[in-house]
DNA sequence: TCATGTGAAGAGCTTCACAGCA
DNA sequence: TGCTGTGAAGCTCTTCACATGA
């Protein structure tokens, strides 16, 4: 078999369609057109037609995508079928409000676990999740077999604390220090940055662009 | 004068350039090579390069770039010379923590204000920035010439509050909020939504993507 | 008839390869 | 010599246009 890889665009539009999904399944739609996603997401209803075709013929020609149906295929592509185990390093400020955001808002994902070195909030919770002292993170990554980091702490040490995150077996990370990680290439980086996306977005406050 | 629009994918690199040089000129460096920032930010030499001369020529051929000519540059060209105000709307666990974040950690950005409509925070201040009721907005708006707000509302109130935010003259928006806007073509909105892309990345948690 | 699925064309961005200049 | 600046080639992703099939 040759199928090619992916595009990164799609995977990146597969959780909009599913959470489409999830609120018309909720009201009880049970068919939508690529026409009717094209209105909810703002993408071209070929590109969702061209993404969703990737993985295979999930429609039916003249009426549309049963929901239920199309939404079991993307939890499956995603591997979003059961949940996954999520840790977020740094709890400062940001870290503790990503952690109260993605437990509140977030199915198919579990926050088990946050770490940081101040020895002030090591013990403390945020919800029912406790901060540990990230010297734990190898044992606690292990236990709870966690698959992502979104790592929150300051650029000058997210360097090192990377690579602690690396070796205790996670090989994905969701980076929001403002510095180039360097790291093997097999574990996958996304990097977003704060600042950068403000600054970035002063150039339109101006006329014409 | 036919000059062709900055592509996007550019003016998202230009402030990454910009950390950079203001660190190397901390550090009194005053010459810098493509090679060399290629390096620091992991993008090619080739394509930095290309960022910069789609601006103008910027470099010496046979040294490089000087640090301070070509941050001076950067800035007139995002349109961060001279500070630029934003607002934060919704004040919330992550609205209050990009406050603090933007008001601690972002040069050429000042936070001049803050908006909820909850009356219970209304008239608490983080930092010296105050949170106010968001009817006030017009009058803030207009009183500190803000240009970008960050918006970190429930999805359930993103439409109606865009449309406010749009009415008292911002038209930029970087909206946190899991909901396609929709507004006038002229309006600028930079979506960040930290579940999608929490969950796309779980995607490439599996083997071999 | 209507909406999906899909080759082909197009647009946008990146990399290559080298000319140009200090 | 060494590094910038830049057409050309290449790649990736999006849009077009239409054949396909319920």
């Amino acid at each position: 078999m040759v199928s090619k890889r992916a595009p990164k665009s799609v995977i990146r539009r597969l959780p909009v369609y599913l959470r489409i999904l999830d609120h018309l399944i909720i009201n009880n739609v049970e068919i939508i057109s690529s026409k009717e996603l094209s209105e909810e997401t703002g993408f071209s209803a070929e590109q969702i037609r061209k993404d969703l075709a990737f993985f295979g013929a999930f429609g039916t020609r003249g009426s549309g995508y049963n929901t239920d149906y199309l939404r079991k295929k993307i939890l499956k592509i995603i591997g979003l079928d059961g949940q996954t185990n999520i840790t977020v390093i740094g709890a400062g400020h940001l870290g503790t409000a990503l952690i109260r955001y993605y437990a509140q808002k977030n199915p198919y994902v579990n926050v088990v676990a946050a770490f940081d070195v101040d020895s002030s909030i090591v013990g403390q919770k945020i919800f029912d999740i406790e901060i540990v002292d990230i010297s734990n993170i190898k044992d606690i990554v292990n236990k709870y077999d966690i698959k992502v980091a979104v790592m929150t702490v300051p650029a000058e040490h997210a360097q090192p604390v990377a690579e602690k995150v690396v070796e205790s077996g996670i090989s994905v990370i969701f980076n929001f220090a403002p510095v180039k990680l360097r790291l093997a290439d097999n574990i996958h980086v996304h990097n977003v940055d704060l600042s950068i996306e403000l600054q970035s977005l002063i150039y339109y406050a101006n006329t014409n662009r």
